[in-house]
DNA sequence: GGCCTGATGTTTGCGCTGTCAACATCCCCT
DNA sequence: AGGGGATGTTGACAGCGCAAACATCAGGCC
């Protein structure tokens, strides 16, 4: 049986598509009939198989929270290399964050939702978390120090932001998720248009419009808002 | 067997009695563990007789979710009756909103979080969900008749508002939950004083700060920063 | 080449879970 | 008084997480 078939008896990659078919799975069918042996069987797999790479289920949910740690901290890497004026920056990365967000539901929730009681036993996960908010935080200083921000310490006004686009991404995977929930209208007004050009208008607007109480240099604030069309 | 034991037949009961059991065990233990056995258990109860209560698992948290909303609806309605000028009362909502998912973490995931995957089969979810929305709206209504909040369409103000406290909400239960995820002093800008005096302290600096976005009127934007001590 | 060690996948087994169906008990209304 | 609906019980079944013991493979060492 070396060849006939072409199931090897090492899967040769199963790690990473098990973290695959879990976020398949769960963006299907939500996250509470996730089982690791049904990704074993999608994986053509034994029903414990997956205990070879995952110490357990909640390890294996810490994975997929790790791996979405590490990608939003590349989005916002890329939002600011750009060189623009701080509070653009700053703008930017709110942006690209809701974008991560929305185009990641599942993860983002692993990262943020309650699925994993406790980051204490992950290192990985700890690190990764804390390395892309660091990132978030030194566009935050560059923006104190050039005077465009409202003075304030840096851990609060670090904590201000996070809450504002952290509440908007809630939002946006919200209204996609489900719709029925609530009034068609609000979430209209923060659903990304689902025309190829205007994706994320509404966000945009959103973040704009909470980073406005942040800003104090009243020419980037008319800048601000003339970017994100408020004006 | 009528009276020996001080167990009736019937529990007289149950359906609180297990929906209290459902927080105190997802507070002590995360969401991942519920067992609808287990809290017949711990209600001293076959196993199956949450059946006659909920239809299903998904059932029991949408009754968590449901109970929440309405609870949020009243707390929404206490920081309303003041009769204060639009923008401190939209202030006071927001804090209410905040203190209410602090002092109710359990239910507010269920609110917010995924593990409900779809709200449509659970009609009073969906309502008390509009009608804890619709309370808020309508504050922020009357701030923009009243000019002092920047001329913006009301569903699109309610979503920025919403995304802001819920934002801010999202964190401060993070911070409770799971100190060791996030660099200490982020969460400590944000983390209520367990003093008692000052408890909410930076939650309500954090609804300031951002609702500052908001306000149109330079006289109630500075009233609201001195009301939250930011200057 | 031949072997040995560690990584990966398999089999078996246990106790727990969600859910269904059939049955028991009790409360309330007529 | 007694019947019907609400509530709780018992028993059963498949599926799950997880632990051991076992099988298969790959790559380095002689």
């Amino acid at each position: 049986m070396s060849c006939a078939e072409h199931r090897a008896y090492h899967h040769g990659d199963l790690r990473q598509t098990l973290l695959e078919a879990a976020v398949r799975h769960i963006r299907a069918e939500g996250t509470e009939g996730l089982s690791l042996r049904a990704l074993a069987r999608e994986a053509g797999v034994s029903p414990t198989a997956p205990y070879r790479h995952f110490e357990n289920r909640q390890a294996l949910l810490a994975a997929l929270a790790t791996e979405g740690f590490r990608e939003l901290d590349e989005v916002i890497g890329a939002a600011v290399v750009a060189g623009a004026d701080p509070v653009t920056q700053v703008f930017l990365v709110g942006v690209s964050y809701v974008e991560y967000a929305r185009t990641h539901p599942v993860k983002y929730h692993m990262m943020f939702g309650d699925l994993i009681g406790d980051f204490s036993p992950f290192a990985e996960l700890r690190e990764a978390a804390e390395g892309s908010y660091r990132k978030m935080e030194r566009v935050l200083e560059a923006g104190l120090a050039a005077g465009l921000l409202k003075p304030c310490p840096l851990a609060e006004l670090g904590g201000n932001t996070w809450a504002m686009v952290h509440g908007i991404a809630g939002l946006v995977i919200a209204a996609q998720r489900r719709s029925e929930a609530f009034p068609g209208e609000i979430l209209d007004t923060i659903r990304p248009m689902q025309a190829q050009h205007r994706v994320l208008e509404a966000p945009e607007r959103a973040v704009a419009r909470l980073m406005l109480g942040l800003v104090a240099d009243p020419d980037a604030a008319r800048a601000l808002e003339r970017r994100a069309g408020l004006t």
